[in-house]
DNA sequence: TTTGACCTTGAAGTGGCTTCAAGGTTTATA
DNA sequence: TATAAACCTTGAAGCCACTTCAAGGTCAAA
């Protein structure tokens, strides 16, 4: 099959497969007489692995590592099994400090309610505040 | 003051204040003889105010906007609050999408902890379920 | 005098792509 | 048969907000 087709299959945009041949995720496919790149079966199921990391947030150089491990005949099984995890905590951290950043925001729109909108940058505006976060 | 000055106040490194130069969001400052960049105060209260903003995930964009109105003596004020319920707004969404996906890695992690850790890929392997979720 | 801390500029790197430019190929339609 | 539409190719540049690197110049203290 032709590009269109495999990054239909896997819903990417075959620039986005291109663009994964070019950083070594994916190895150089076969050519068509007239030069078009042609896939077969396991392309799918490799993309598929890298469309499934990729919206689950990792890396491409997390992925090219668990890539590597079965181009080696290595089980990644176990090493996968730690990422997602890990990337579960990052993930949890991150969205304390969002919380944190919603919260800050908020309050800063209620507190800026009450201040003039027509002051420019006068201590009595809501830029002032912002401005008071650098220290 | 010279650069290095600048910056610690505001807390940001000095090619961070370079770069706000030179993308526009401060003005080019006076020099010294020796060809050194040379701030006062009013250079000061401007990168504080760029510091806030950036540290509530503002754009360079938005900021830029935003001391666009107050260069024309026009009052930011209401335009910096709707933007803070915009922002706060985005960062909620956000939230939401993260909460999501730490659940699915969650949830993955859980159900690859009942299969096999030696498998290359076969059908009962965490890497599969990964495969998987790309259709 | 030499070390070290500071300053200058321009260019390149980061990540994960997308978009653009400038073509060549194939298929469907008029 | 002409031509348009849909596909394919490559390489380069753009996105964001910086950081890092390279290759220097300046200045104060020891």
């Amino acid at each position: 099959m032709r590009i269109k087709e495999l990054a239909q299959q896997v819903h990417l945009s075959d620039t986005a497969v291109r663009y994964y041949e070019s950083s070594g995720i994916l190895p150089p496919p076969r050519r068509l007489p007239n030069g078009y790149r042609d896939y077969d079966q396991s392309d799918v199921a490799r993309l598929k692995f890298v469309a499934g990391a990729r919206s689950l947030d990792f890396s491409l150089d997390d992925i090219a590592e668990i890539l590597a491990l079965r181009d080696r005949r290595e089980a990644p099984c176990r090493t996968v099994l730690d990422m997602l995890a890990q990337k579960a905590d990052e993930i949890q951290e991150r969205i304390i400090e969002l919380q944190q950043l919603e919260k800050q925001l908020r309050d800063l729109y209620e507190l800026g309610l009450t201040f003039p909108t027509d002051d420019i940058d006068g201590k009595n505006c809501v830029c002032h505040l912002v401005s008071e976060r650098a220290g």
